[in-house]
DNA sequence: ACAATCTCCAAACAAGTATTTGGATTAAGC
DNA sequence: GCTTAATCCAAATACTTGTTTGGAGATTGT
């Protein structure tokens, strides 16, 4: 009966007409796990119910993710590398990586879920770093250096680390620039979001120049 | 033999001199919740843990608090009681309840686990929330109806509920003020702490006179 | 000194939860 | 068509963890 197949959708290309659309498993997963690991954390979300919202059997994320921890760090290398390729391509010079910090902010303010997971992430990550003693593993850093290409050929003579870490640094600036931004609007509606969003612009710019100036000194 | 005795201790008074101080071993368990629910959340603490780090048995939380919510919502209590009260007093005026929240500021920049709790307490309560379906009951809550006092006294004219509503709004704005110093710490020493901390204590400022103005507006 | 009460712990318990297994169904190769 | 491999689920498993129990030692009152 058709009630065994939850992937099955009309309107499909050749490889998605088939009954078994891994593909679509996987994303489910990945979009289930988004959700609950963004309301619940790592600790507090269930293997029960992710697979439940996802429509499919629990038993499922260790075919496609090994354990509870490799859908965690897959989820969120997957909607972090969106959330960085959406928010559009990077102009040149440190003018164009604060316009791009801003785009960041208003992404971060559109897509709640995504402040959360990484908030989750930032409380549980140094956590488990001094728990396993060496440098914490997240997949956050990860996914900023594969992305970091963008702000490296923005600002020319920059090292690829420095562009890592300073990708890495506005995502934190802008996931807490959201937070300050929700405690901002319960306590009154755009009480300064526009004000600090473009300060954080100004600083992220200020950030970028420091980035190209630390990396190729002035010579002579 | 005395390795039973872990509450013993030298240079007690008369209540202390006793073989069991039950309130030495119950802020033994607030200490120890506070370390271990800062560290791991509510949901990633564990009672075993905790009852190891308080050097008792953890049998004893369930004696003094009920059971891990209660130990959790005791300790967010206490740790949120003692800030508000080492804060200091709170000057008369606007001005009075924006060096109060600088004063915060501090507090929270020297004390990190408390900023810690309060974020995991973010996360974790407006996840109940939804659960229950009702207004979250959080201890957060209670903790800053119960300290208003202080600045109900130093704004003329203020509801209590709104100074209520004002403190929470203080320490909701110095949690997430002491995240986003932390993360300009991290790329870069007192990259403009100072100058976003004055900035927080005039925007604390206005929202005091605000209150005020909202309370009793001008007559005639 | 004796009984009643309190404090505490080690071990047991029960509930919850991540992970695995066995098998049913489907797709692909020959 | 038949075999082989892939995909999926329901149920079982193995383990974690919050909570309770039973009893030993300490205190208090008489």
């Amino acid at each position: 009966m058709l009630a065994s197949f939850p992937n099955i959708q009309l309107g499909m290309g050749y490889a998605e007409r088939m009954a078994w659309d891994t593909a679509a498993t996987r994303q489910r997963l990945l979009d289930a796990g988004a959700r609950q690991f963004a309301a619940h954390g790592l600790a507090g979300a269930r293997m029960d119910a992710i697979g439940r919202d996802a429509g499919v059997n629990k038993e499922r994320v260790y075919q496609y993710f090994g354990n509870k921890d490799g859908l965690f760090a897959a989820v969120l290398e997957d909607r972090l590398t969106l959330l960085l390729q959406a928010a559009g391509t990077v102009g040149n010079g440190p003018l164009g990586v604060g316009a791009y910090a801003g785009a960041l902010c208003d992404h971060f303010a559109a897509q709640p879920d995504l402040a959360r997971l990484l908030a989750w992430e930032s409380l549980e990550s140094s956590d488990s770093q001094e728990r396993e003693g060496g440098t914490g593993n997240h997949s956050r850093a990860a996914t900023c250096a594969a992305q970091s290409h963008a702000i490296y050929s923005a600002l020319p003579g920059i090292t690829r680390d420095d562009a890592t870490q300073l990708l890495l640094s506005i995502v934190a600036l802008c996931a807490s620039w959201w937070t300050l931004a929700r405690v901002g609007a319960m306590i009154a509606p755009e009480l300064g979001t526009e004000a600090r969003r473009s300060a954080l612009v100004t600083q992220v710019t200020a950030l970028a120049a420091d980035a190209i100036a630390r990396t190729s000194p002035p010579q002579g």
